[in-house]
DNA sequence: GTTGACTTTTACGTAAACGTAAACTAAAAT
DNA sequence: ATTTTAGTTTACGTTTACGTAAAAGTCAAC
């Protein structure tokens, strides 16, 4: 397996040192050093970072994002422990189903405040 | 036309006055005043609000959301002026058409882990 | 084997988006 | 008429999510 420098990471998804030196500092990754204290990055940890930074596009604050990676990602063995993950697992998917469906109506709203637009170019046009 | 005050507002959109006032500071929404000064809030202001709260959930900043209210906002008459926010109004619309996009597919991820969670637990429950 | 790029920790700084408290005024209720 | 209750401004405080700088160690290249 290899690995990441965090100044590659950086690079591949546009972001500083500091930002994902700041997501460990949260907890949100966890990766392994070399002797001399170097963090070194995997393709896991490169999958968890992608995942953070989607989330922050969604506007979902860091602590959120620790609460829905630390249930997915442990393995949860226990049965109460994966009837738990389950429950939680529909509540988050509820509320990004319901977010679809808010954008939705945001995206009619604006295309139909683009037609009205587009009309009155066109009367201004006809007229000039 | 009848008004809310400020703190029927905050109730209905259940955040806090400062909140409200603080919009408003930065220049997201307009209240008239009485005499004596106190804020009044018509319709088109709860409207004006409702949106900035719906932007807020879908992770923009409070200065993109100024953005696009004041471009949709104001009466843009000049034809240049109605060119331009056609164009603003259509890269906007490009992102929100991507950001649902993207929920759909982190729906579907969900979806497909939940599913995985769900037989993992039935195996579970096979054994006991 | 030394220069230069990279990394580390520590720590202070900062912008955004409010929270909170004080000091005061106006409105509503009793 | 006088308590509550609600509203106003001013201003300092707070949290989140990093930016930035310093001081020191390390890796890669020449």
């Amino acid at each position: 397996m290899n690995y990441y420098t965090i100044s590659q990471l950086a690079e591949q998804f546009d972001v500083s040192t500091r930002t994902i030196r700041y997501y460990e500092e949260r907890g949100l990754i966890s990766p392994i050093r070399t002797e001399s204290g170097q963090r070194l990055y995997t393709k896991k940890d490169r999958a968890a970072l992608k995942l953070i930074l989607r989330g922050k596009r969604f506007g979902f604050s860091l602590e959120e994002i620790h609460e829905m990676i630390s249930l997915f990602d442990n393995d949860r063995t226990g049965r109460k422990q994966l009837e738990k993950t389950i429950a939680y697992g529909e509540q988050k998917l509820k509320e990004v189903t319901e977010r679809i469906e808010d954008l939705m109506q945001l995206k009619q709203e604006m295309e139909s405040i683009l037609a009205d637009f587009r009309e009155r170019l066109q009367k201004l046009e006809g007229i000039e």
